[in-house]
DNA sequence: GAGACTTTTTTCGAGCCTCGAAAAAAGTGT
DNA sequence: ACACTTTTTTCGAGGCTCGAAAAAAGTCTC
C-alpha cells in the first residue's frame, strides 16, 4: 500500500473487471456486468466497446432466444482468437504440454513419458524446450500471439514462481525454467507448484464450493497440499511452501522420503502405507515405485478383511488427522478436497483422520468439516494451469490495453519475437 | 477484486497514502511524500492542502534548520486535536484502558485488577463499559472526537473482530464486545486477539526486521501467536486464528490447558514448564496461578545446575522448535520476536529449539532463522493496540474526508452521540 | 546587502475517467 | 402498426491526476 494509485491504474483494474466477468459468467451482458461490478452502465459500455475494437472480446448474440420482453441482452464472450497461452507440465517420468486459445479450448496437445530421474540436467531442459518449441510452430495456433506459458512441476519452486529449487522428479535443484525458456523463446514463463495448480481448477470447477477459503490435498506417492485463503492462493514467504506432507506428526517417527524423520508424507504417503501393510518399521528405506495397481490391491485387501492393510490407512488418516487438526489451529477449518490416486481410499482414511481431528483444537467443529473427493489429478492440473496462464493475461496484458488494435499479427511479432 | 472502482475510491486511497506516510515518516515534507509514493507534487500538495483545511494535518517548520540551500521543506505532522481512540486491554486479572491523542500521545490512563474468572459475565461487560465511559468523560480529551475503540484480548476473536470468542481470562464464551459497546457510545469498536497487537506494534518499533514478513510468539502462561504475512496481519478464516499453541506437537501427549492432549503450549507453557520441573507427568492437571517469581525461580535453577528445571525448559524448546519446523513447513521462515516472561529465559529454551528446528523440513536454514526477544509484552501490547486504533481513523475515517470542515465540535457530537 | 542560485510548493490548463440522464435500439404484446 | 419493456449508447458534467510554469523561501556570493 506504498504505491499511489493513477488514473489509468483505474481503468486498468475495470477493464480486468470486465475481463474476469466474461471469463467467469459465459455469456455476460453488459447490464449483468454492471450488476457485478456496481459500475455505471456507461462505464461497462465504454470499456466493452474497446474490447471489443481490441479484438479482446466478441459479441454473441444471446443462444436462448430471448423469451422476455424489452432489448435481448447481447453476451459478451471471450475471442478465441485474441491469444494463446501453453502449459506444460512435469510429472515424475513425464512431459505434457497444451497449448489453448483464449476462451479456453485445447488447440493441441503433446505427452512423452521420461525418465526423470536419471535424466541429466541439461537434457530435462531440453525436453522441456523443445516441447514448447513444438507447441509454437503447431498450426493450430494459427495466427494467436502465445501470450504466456505456464510450467507446473511436483515440488517446491520460489515465490516469484521463476525457478523450480527441489523436486521429488529430479536429482537435479534450482533449475531456472522460466529464465531459461524467456530466453529461447521471449514469451513470459511462471513455474508453479503442481498442488497450487489443482486448488486453482476447484475454483474454476465448483466456484461455489471452492470460493475464498479451501484445502486441496494431494494424496499420492507424496502428500501435497494447495491452500486458498481469504480468495487468493496462499504460498511461503520465498517459496511455493505449503508443504503439508513435511510438517510434522511424529518427532523423529518414520523416515520420510525427505530425509527426516516423523513427516506427515512418512505416514500417508503411497511408500509410507506400502510400508505399514507390509509390516516392515518406520525405519525402512522408502520404495519409490509403487504404481497405481500396487495400491488399488492394497485398499481392496484393506476393504476386504482387519490386516496390516486396514491398519495402514488408518494409520495414514491419523497422520493426516493430526495434521490438519494442526493446521486447522493456524487458518480455522475450511472445506477440504482429496485429490490424486489414494483419494480412491478416501473411505479407508476418512474414520481415523475424522477420529484424530477430534482430538485437536482444529476439531471444535469436526462434524461440519466436509471433504470431497477428486481422483483424476491429471485433469484437475491441466484446467489448473490453463486458468493460471489464461488469467495472468487477462490481468496483466490485456487489461491494460493493447498497443496495435488492427493487426493482431504485429502484435504477435512483437511479442513473441 | 469483484468490485468495481470509482473516482473517490481513487482519491480516497491517494489521502489515506498521504496520511500513512505523514504517521510513517515523522515529518515527512511534500515531496518526500510524493516521492514515496509515486504520486505528481501537484496531487500531494492538492491533498495535503485539503488535509491541513480539514484540519487533520499540520504544517510545522522542519525542526533541524535547513542546511541545504533552496525552500526549506515544511514538515507535514499530524494534528493531535484532530482525533481520539480509546484502547482496551483485557488480561488475566486485569483491566487497563488508555486514550490517546491523534498522533499517539497518551491523555490518560487507567489500570484495574480484577478478578477476570471470577467475575459473571455481566460484571465484567459492565467493567469495561465503565472504564471506557470514564475515559470518554475525561477532561484530559477535550473536544476530540473519540473516533476509534480497540479491545485486546487474550484467547480466540472473531474473524470480523467483533465478538470474544474464548478466552482463557474467563469461563464466559461468545461476548459480542463490540456490539454491547458500540450499542452504549455509538463509537466503532473492534475487538482483537492480544498476539496480533504485539505484532503490529513490532512493525512500528522496527520497520526494518519486521517488515512484510515476521511471526511473534507470546512465551507466557500460554503460548500466543501474532503472524504477518505479505505484509498484512494472517489471521483464520472464522477466527483471529493462529493458535500455535494449540498445533498438535505429541499426538495424545501431555495434557494441555485446553482439555486437549499434546498441544504445544502444553510442553511450553509456564504451567508445563513449571510441571515438568516438578517431577509431574503429563497427565497432571495444569496449575492456573503460577506467577512471576516462581518462573524466575525456575529458570535460575536451570542456569544454576543441570537437573529438572533444566529439562523442563529443554522439552519446552523442543515443542517450540518442532512446532516452528512445521510453521516453517507451511510458511518458509521469518524473523521471530520471542515476547512476553518466559522470553527472558529465551536463554535455556534456544539450544533446544535450533536443534529441533533442524530436525524438521522447515530447518533447511536453521542457521538463518534470527530470534530476537522482548520480555515486556504489557507495553508491546498497548503500543500495538494504539497502532490499530489510529491506523483505523487514518484510513477508514481521515481518508474519506470529513463531513465539516470547520466544526470538530459538530462532527464529535455527531459521531459520539 | 542585493542579486544569483537552488529547492520546494503552488497554480493552471489539459487529458482521462466515471456518472447520471436522456436518447436510441431492439425486441415482445395486442 | 403502435404501445411497452429492457438493454445499450450517447452526451455533458464533475473529479482527479499530470506536466509545465510560476511563485515562494531560503542560502550563497561578491
Amino acid at each position: 500500500m506504498t504505491v499511489g494509485m493513477r488514473h489509468d491504474d483505474l481503468r486498468r483494474r475495470n477493464r480486468a473487471m470486465v475481463i474476469a466477468a466474461t471469463r467467469r459468467g459465459g455469456q455476460a451482458s453488459r447490464t449483468e456486468i454492471a450488476a457485478i461490478t456496481g459500475l455505471s452502465h456507461s462505464t461497462i459500455s465504454a470499456i466493452s466497446s474497446d474490447l471489443i475494437a481490441e479484438r479482446i472480446l466478441t459479441q454473441t448474440r444471446q443462444d436462448a432466444p430471448a423469451l422476455k420482453r424489452g432489448r435481448p441482452q447481447v453476451g459478451l464472450a471471450l475471442n478465441p482468437q485474441a491469444a494463446c497461452v501453453v502449459t506444460l507440465m512435469l510429472s515424475l517420468n513425464s512431459l505434457s504440454a497444451v497449448s489453448l486459445d483464449y476462451a479456453g479450448n485445447v488447440l493441441d496437445e503433446e505427452h512423452r513419458r521420461l525418465d526423470t530421474r536419471a535424466l541429466p540436467r541439461d537434457k530435462l531442459i531440453d525436453e522441456c524446450l523443445t516441447m514448447l518449441g513444438r507447441r509454437l510452430r503447431h498450426p493450430a495456433r494459427q495466427a494467436r500471439p502465445v501470450l504466456r506459458v505456464v510450467l507446473a512441476t511436483q515440488g517446491i519452486t520460489d515465490a516469484e514462481a521463476r525457478s523450480m529449487l527441489w523436486s521429488p522428479i529430479t536429482p537435479h535443484t534450482d533449475i531456472a525454467f522460466a529464465d531459461l525458456l524467456e530466453a529461447e523463446f521471449s514469451i513470459p514463463v511462471t513455474v508453479e507448484n503442481d498442488c497450487n495448480m489443482m486448488a486453482e481448477a476447484l475454483r474454476w470447477r465448483d466456484p461455489e464450493r471452492y470460493r475464498d477459503d479451501f484445502i486441496a490435498i494431494l494424496l499420492s506417492h507424496g502428500i501435497g497440499m494447495g491452500l486458498v485463503l481469504k480468495g487468493s492462493m496462499f504460498t511461503g514467504t520465498h517459496s511455493s511452501g505449503v508443504e503439508f506432507g513435511h510438517m510434522v506428526h511424529r518427532p523423529d517417527g518414520a523416515l520420510c522420503r525427505c530425509g527426516r524423520r516423523g513427516c506427515i508424507e512418512a505416514y500417508a504417503g503411497s511408500y509410507a502405507i506400502w510400508r505399514n501393510a507390509a509390516g516392515h518399521d518406520g525405519n525402512e528405506e522408502p520404495r519409490g515405485d509403487i504404481d497405481e495397481a500396487e495400491m488399488q490391491a492394497l485398499a481392496e485387501a484393506a476393504r476386504s478383511h482387519d490386516g496390516p492393510e486396514r491398519r495402514a490407512f488408518r494409520i495414514a488418516g491419523e497422520a493426516l488427522g493430526f495434521g490438519l487438526g494442526s493446521l486447522f489451529a493456524l487458518i480455522d477449518p475450511a472445506p477440504v478436497a482429496m485429490v490424486g490416486l489414494n483419494a480412491a481410499a478416501f473411505d479407508l482414511i476418512e474414520p481415523a483422520l475424522r477420529e484424530a481431528i477430534a482430538r485437536t483444537a482444529g476439531g471444535h467443529h469436526s462434524g461440519s468439516i466436509t471433504f470431497d473427493t477428486e481422483p483424476d489429478q491429471i485433469a484437475l492440473l491441466r484446467e489448473g494451469c490453463a486458468m493460471r496462464a489464461l488469467t495472468f493475461v487477462d490481468h496483466r496484458i490485456f487489461a491494460g490495453g493493447r498497443p496495435s488494435q488492427d493487426d493482431p499479427a504485429a502484435l504477435h511479432s512483437s511479442l513473441i519475437a
